[in-house]
DNA sequence: CAGAAAACCGATTGACGGTCGGTTTTTTGC
DNA sequence: GCAAAAAACCGACCGTCAATCGGTTTTCTG
């Protein structure tokens, strides 16, 4: 309700590595960002650079000079970046109501008992606090 | 529990319409897709029928030879289409169950009441019933 | 000011969706 | 049967995008 919510854009394996990191180490460096991953997956600092590059352009990191380097920091949270992407598929299949909700349930079948109950809860409370947009 | 649920490949803008149409109209001929989206969109018909290939070669269509021409239809429910893509983003993103549950509490946001309702029952038949895989 | 550290630029590669034109194969109607 | 029509099949091209760097410039910092 307080970003974008439009088309978040795909994310590549990398992108999605970068995030996670950042997701757990708020404000971080290139050169720390590429000691985590890229050491161990045998890729340039640099290309480690381009992907946070390409994740500022797109919105979900923000970036701030910290001396000469820059440091970046998580400008979406994970939920948020997972709902938007579950929004996103519902959009593009037109996902009325039913269809939705059948895909909800089926998507929520991987779940065991207890999350379901958390997630029965979770709506049931969204449902009584009146909340549509 | 019954199909490939491992990597949905990523769909096209096309691809979605074709299937779109296939799930509306089973066993269509290219032609007969042409004739509804391309003819429309101002594409060929080979333009449709790569398409249509495409999609089979993904193991979202089938198809038979009825004469000479072939005839597809779709091998997957819409349900489970979007239900496996939102599977994958849960599981690209290591979605355990906590973070699960926030992405499908945020992206029901945009439910109505009644289909959040619907949503809850199905939860809760589905979890009474004792369903996990 | 010299050397290091980082940003910046731009090029390449590999997928992939969309888009066709042209050639072969299969039907089918005369 | 054979020629015209229909469809499949082949393969090419373009645009986009993630991943990947090498090299150059900028910026600190000792």
């Amino acid at each position: 309700m307080s970003q974008d919510m439009s088309s978040p854009p795909p994310l590549g394996d990398l992108e999605l590595a970068v995030l996670e990191f950042i997701w757990s180490q708020p404000d971080v460096s290139p050169k720390q960002v590429h000691a985590r991953l890229g050491t161990h997956r045998g890729i340039s600092l640099n290309t480690v650079q381009s992907t946070l590059e390409r994740l500022f352009r797109k919105q979900l990191l923000a970036r701030n000079k910290r001396g000469h380097a820059y440091h970046y920091r998580a400008r979406v949270a994970r939920e948020a970046l997972v709902a938007s992407l579950i929004g996103d598929v519902l959009q593009r299949f037109h996902a009325d109501g039913p269809l939705s909700v059948a895909a909800f349930a089926s998507a929520a079948e991987s779940l065991d008992d207890t999350l379901l109950a958390q997630l029965e809860a979770e709506i049931r409370a969204r449902r009584e606090q009146g909340g549509d947009a």
